[in-house]
DNA sequence: CATGCATTTGTACTATCGTACAAAAGATCA
DNA sequence: TGATCTTTTGTACGATAGTACAAATGCATG
């Protein structure tokens, strides 16, 4: 059943501008932003160049309009997990909801635009590598919040650990959920087809298992003192 | 004291090409290959943008050179350390002693070039973010090995887990070692400064730490049937 | 000193980049 | 329908990209 659009997201094509925003974070997200020129965006999302200009003035606009429509949904909808997490009376079972409530929205949709939580997440994960300027400053100020909210309620899970050890685990946390978008494929070959890294659901749960595990191991300055240091050196 | 060069490796400036190749890494590894121009390179090393076509023939070929380089003696000193680590009879020692193995060469020189063991493994992780053709094909056929290698170990180790979430674990730890050198300066931050993201030592113990926990978490399929899942639901 | 080779320099060429802008086309509503 | 606004198209411009290449330079050896 469709209804008849509104004026104002109608055109020659059914919102084109919306086409153009997948097209790019899809482009961005496999090839980083500079390997990807705006007619490469503009012909994957069957428009002219001219109309991405249109739409978002410059190429560094567009970037920032992708960020914008996706960070506020993602965060508020980790904020709603976490809430519901912190509830969770066993204190085992309420670590592993915390790190879910931080872990999920980035695989699947922060809200309902187009499947693209994992796209975006994967985006972020590309630009954070290339340093770039424009992703830098959203996320600094953006996810920041977020990812204080979540280091502050794993710690109240685990009192025992410092913080400092906290956001190192939170800190890899992170890393290895870029990684797991970014190179999914490496997941299989390695794993000789018996895993599928593009699944989701898998990626989810192993990273929610591995992750909690290493956030409850014993801090550095707690690790029995009496056990000699293994054989290796790590010398420089 | 200075010893005579060369005549092969001197010229108007002493070792050009080594010049060429030490900026090339840092700004790829910082900015990203498309993000860089072959003149940006040759004017941090202080050459012509003419001599790097001249060394390298062309910009791929520049990175191809970067990567000769530093695969073979990282991967000799892995081999190196995973070998010593593997003769470590505590079963728990060893464990940490082939995490350490893996990591260590990543951060730290993987042989007497330039200190640039960290520089280079932060360079792959983003030539992997933007999916670098030229790299992808490199790593694929170098790094597979001695992955495989390491997982064989820890999997030796941890007998009772499945090979798959060893695979997986392992693919999480890379993900959050290449993290750790990519934005270093979110720990800095996170932490409000109580921990140096920098700080290559510290990188490694919470790395190799928190690693080994997750490896020995117990696998998905063991994981107590009889406890009910967390209240957080992974709904799509 | 003169010759030959290795390296560096300077310049130029073509391709493609981001972006601007005027004209065309479509949509909305009196 | 005609006027007005929004969107799309097509084209063009200046900047910069990678790279080729000839000339200049440095250095070792005869």
């Amino acid at each position: 059943m469709m209804r008849k659009p509104t004026s104002k997201e109608t055109s020659r094509k059914p919102n084109m501008r919306e086409a153009i925003l997948v097209a790019a974070e899809e482009l961005f997200a496999t090839n980083g932003f500079n390997a990807v020129s705006v007619r490469d965006i503009a012909q994957a999302a069957g428009a002219n160049p001219g109309s991405v200009t249109y739409h978002f003035k410059t190429k560094d606009g567009l970037l920032l309009e992708i960020y914008r429509r996706h960070c506020a949904p993602m965060n508020l909808r980790r904020s709603e997990l976490l809430a519901a997490a912190k509830r969770v009376r066993d204190l085992q079972d309420r670590l592993e909801a915390i790190v879910r409530a931080y872990v999920v929205p980035a695989f699947t949709s922060g809200s309902d635009l187009a499947g693209g939580g994992a796209r975006f997440t994967r985006l972020r994960a590309v630009m954070s590598a290339e340093g770039n300027e424009v992703a830098r400053k959203i996320i600094a100020q953006t996810f920041d919040d977020t990812s204080h909210a979540f280091i502050d309620a794993v710690h109240e899970s685990l009192p025992h650990i410092p913080r400092t050890d906290i956001v190192w685990r939170s800190h890899f946390l992170l890393g290895a959920l870029y990684y797991s978008l970014v190179t999914p494929e490496r997941v299989s070959r390695l794993s000789r087809g018996e895993a599928d890294g593009s699944d989701a659901a898998s990626a989810i749960e192993q990273l929610v298992q591995a992750s909690v595990a290493a956030f409850q191991a014993p801090s550095l300055d707690q690790a029995a003192p009496a056990r000699r240091r293994p054989a290796v050196a790590n010398k420089t």
